[in-house]
RNA sequence: GGCGCGUUGGUGAAACGGUCAACACACCGCCCUUUCACGGCGGCAUUUACGGGUUCGAAUCCCGUACGCGUCACCA
């Protein structure tokens, strides 16, 4: 039988990495299989905490990251509907919820809020809810709600015994039923609670594979009882830790940095992060750091994902992001960060020779502009210490010796290539009995008057052309006579 | 408080009883070099939360303690 997964986030917000990483692996679990299955299911049971646009920020978000689903709401599939407010419509919960109570796996109850916080109130610690109304004879209950009580559909757990499962990620895991509360089933309003939706759901939409949080864990005993009641098969369980902020708390919705769409506008490309959230508490068996969606595939396995909470290193991303940007030929590179050059330079210089520049240097997108800002602004206001280097043995009258020099010989090129600049910028050191860098290190800087650019002199001086490159050349030049001179 | 889960360097982690505890990020040096970066090389846990036990041998198994997280909602 094909693997079928599901991601089923509520629609409440932003789109986080934890989230996203439970979809990464959700996915990868179907895909394993060559006839695995993976589905998108929205679970909007509370209705009061819905957030408007939500879903579309989830479509959106797994479509940029390439997680295709092959049955949901807006793709459809034999399962549906994938959307568990309509599922509520068609009766699916409460029809199951009385199927349940009828094979002794759950009851009605009738208790209102106020005499369970009663009971709350007069427990000494440790509360656990005794619910007066599992005895209540179901010929009698039925009536009740026939007469049109209100009620809530709780679930019925053995006083005794306990009840295991073995989890992918953790291991075998026993309770005692004793430590189990009867949660609520279909609340008062008719909806189902999250517990009871998912599992009727995955029950019907033959999920094979349950891949989840691990704050699930302690919960999952209760599912199974009912699986059990129900007389249905249970799934696998793969119970993921949470990707953290810090030491001590979990990433958050209200941690913008945690948000997927914030890491775009921080200028991440989604296989990067993909990439990352990946290795985030999951451990390929190689030493291959850098993976594409297909090469996840491959190597995913789920016995290899950690026990404990992974903190978020943003650190780690930015490198990894920087490998993805390396990695890519240059046409690619260059149709990508053109928005980012472009941005930053107005003037009509070489994009793409530009974009080459950038390329082994930039690890995310939006730092990009400001690496480039020296070309289109330029004056010769800076200042002349700049020129004072240590390791490259230079001082302001060194430089503007070189400059000089620099000046005489760039002027006469006729044919400005790159080609052409290297083989005549470099003959001067030679003749001047001086470093390559006492003498390239102050053109470099005189033509951008920034300590550190990308690209080196030569690079930058076939960009900006013959006349600019003169231009601030001499610009240079005179500042530095004034300075000099002073 | 009950129950469950966890604890390897600043971070992600490998090692599934057997030499000096991989690797990557970050950090620090050095090299390369026309700056920065890229790349290369080296350093960075006398030790795997702590205390016992089992064993010829333990990060790895057992027990206890500490700490952390989760859960105990008519939230998901």
């Amino acid at each position: 039988m094909a693997i079928r997964t599901r991601f089923a986030p509520s629609p409440t917000g932003y789109m986080h990495i934890g989230n996203l990483r439970t979809a990464l692996y959700a996915y990868l679990v179907a895909k394993k299989d060559p006839e695995g299955v993976f589905i998108l299911r929205i679970e909007d049971t509370d209705q009061g905490r819905l957030v408007e646009g939500a879903t579309d920020i989830i479509y959106e978000t797994l479509k940029q990251c390439g997680l295709h689903h092959d049955e949901g709401p807006d793709v459809g599939g034999n399962y549906g509907p994938y959307v568990q407010s309509e599922r509520v419509r068609d009766g699916i919960y409460m029809d199951h919820a009385v199927k349940l109570i009828r094979r002794g796996g759950a009851h009605y109850c009738f208790c209102d809020q106020e005499s369970i916080a009663a009971q709350k109130e007069n427990s000494t610690d440790g509360f656990q809810f005794t619910d007066p109304c599992r005895s209540i004879p179901l010929e009698e209950a039925e009536a009740r709600v026939k007469a049109g009580e209100p009620f809530v559909v709780r679930q019925t757990i053995p006083s005794e015994g306990t009840t295991s499962f073995d989890d992918e990620v953790f291991g075998h895991i026993t309770v005692d039923n004793a430590t189990l509360d009867e949660a609520v089933l279909i609340k008062r309003d008719g909806f189902p609670t999250y517990n009871f939706a998912n599992i009727v759901d995955d029950h019907l939409m033959e999920i094979t594979d349950v891949v989840r949080g691990m704050e699930y864990l302690s919960s999952t005993p209760k599912y199974n009882l009912i699986y059990e009641s129900f007389g249905w098969d249970i799934p696998r369980y793969i119970h993921c830790p949470p990707v953290m902020k810090d030491e001590h708390s979990k990433l958050s919705k209200r941690n913008g940095d945690a948000s997927f769409q914030d890491l775009m506008t921080k200028g991440y490309l989604p296989e990067a992060v993909l990439n990352y959230i990946a290795l985030l508490g999951w451990s390929p068996e190689t030493e291959q750091e850098i993976y594409t969606i297909d090469e996840l595939i491959e190597a995913f396995n789920v016995h290899h994902i950690g026990t404990n909470g992974a903190i978020f290193d943003i650190n780690k991303l930015t490198c990894i992001n920087g490998m993805w940007l390396r990695k890519m030929d240059l046409d690619s590179h260059y149709a990508l960060i053109k928005p980012y050059i472009d941005s930053a330079v107005k003037s009509n210089f070489d994009g793409k020779k530009i974009a080459a520049i950038v390329q082994v240097r930039a690890n995310t997108l939006v730092e990009i502009p400001e690496m480039l800002d020296f070309f289109d602004s330029f004056s010769a206001d800076y200042s002349p210490e700049l020129y004072r280097n240590k390791k490259m043995k230079t001082d302001p009258a060194i430089a503007l010796e070189s400059l000089k020099a620099a000046y005489d010989v760039l002027k006469d090129v006729t044919d400005w290539t790159q080609e052409n600049i290297h083989e005549i910028l470099l003959a001067l050191p030679k003749k001047m009995e001086r470093k390559n860098g006492q003498v390239l290190f102050p053109v470099r800087l005189a033509v951008t008057g920034k300590q550190t650019t990308p690209g080196g002199a030569i690079e930058i001086a076939d960009i900006l052309g013959k006349e600019e490159t003169l231009r601030r050349l001499e610009a240079s030049i005179r500042m530095l006579e004034t300075a000099l001179q002073a």
